[in-house]
DNA sequence: ACCTGAACACCGTTCAAGT
DNA sequence: ACCTGAACACCGTTCAAGT
């Protein structure tokens, strides 16, 4: 706020005439930077899990250049006009892939999740620590056989691969997680009890 | 850091003798927290995608109620000891369920990104505000169906369901994706032009 | 009516100075 | 040697006062 306040000339306060608060800064801000992800009505001649993968793409690497973005983008869900672009056209390469409308309904939600929370957790990076994901790999390499016998029995297969064959492989996983996983039944109107109405 | 230290009558400053930074201090309280988490040792005769649930659910629940300190493993891998055992037993429930290792190693990540970001997500809404996965969702229901066709098309499925009945979805489809989706061949060995080391 | 200077109430981190 | 008061360099937000 006063950064953007001082690149205005002004106050912090002015800008509160525009927008309510941090958040919705945010948001406009990055509704703005979705505008230039590329939707991909254009490529024909592709397999639909590939267009997915190839749209997602481009909204993680927005949001990993932004971790701010992307870490406000978790809290605040965004629902600006390129946002829901961006939701209705992933929508319909579902649908395109032969997806359950009940099943692509949150289906999305779940890929739109994964996006953000990488984008969060590995967006650039701003010293030079290497960040925590090492220690982290090395706390699992480094892990005692008596008291992880589970992380010691994985070996090295915990520490494999590249981030970015990681992100691959998870959106392969929630592509095929999606298709196959049925939604309970009687869920489609809330029950008595239920918890998200009111 | 104030308030802990105002809490234990000194000036912030005397944290740092015990603590690098705020980040640190986060990770040794979380993993104190996650000493509370029953690790499904004792359950008998319960189906493992049913314990993996449970386990998982109780990790969520913890960092639901510290919505802060969720926000800060999402960027902060935490490495501790009762972290390391979570993974641990999820690990060896993984392979009870006959998920091959080199799935399961990755998986576990994806298991835990999505219950981190979901804690993140949905912690204690602090205000009476109803947070904005409401605001999305009245976004959702609004979106014109000329600009929007596949969001329209979906209608209420997109809006329907509990949280709670969202979140079991979603391990359900962690798990079966896991279970089917393949590891990228040649990613055991990094390639010369390999991204993780160094 | 529209804008904003100045203040309020916070942060995390550092470091020189104290015991 | 171990601890810490006080300062530094920031935040987001509000509101009374200005034009």
């Amino acid at each position: 706020m006063r950064r953007l306040a001082s690149e205005l000339d002004t106050g912090p306060a002015s800008l509160y005439v525009y927008v309510r608060n941090t958040a919705e800064l945010h948001a406009a801000v990055l509704d703005e930077l979705l505008g230039t992800v590329p939707l991909a009505t254009e490529s024909r001649r592709v397999a639909w899990n590939d267009r997915i993968a190839r749209v997602l793409g481009s909204y993680t690497r927005v949001l990993m250049e932004h971790p701010t973005l992307a870490r406000s983008a978790l809290v605040t869900r965004p629902s600006g006009p390129n946002y829901l672009a961006l939701v209705d056209c992933l929508l319909g390469l579902l649908r395109e892939g032969g997806v359950p409308d009940d099943r692509s309904a949150w289906g999305i939600d779940l890929l739109l999740l994964f996006a953000t929370s990488i984008a969060a957790e590995h967006g650039t990076r701003d010293q030079a620590d290497q960040g925590p994901e090492q220690a982290f790999m090395t706390a699992l390499r480094d892990a005692s056989s008596a008291r992880y016998p589970a992380i010691a029995a994985l070996g090295n297969d915990l520490v494999s691969g590249s981030p970015e064959a990681r992100y691959e492989w998870g959106v392969a996983v929630l592509l095929a997680g999606i298709a196959s996983a049925s939604r309970p039944a009687g869920e489609a109107e809330p029950s008595m009890q239920g918890g998200a109405t009111s």
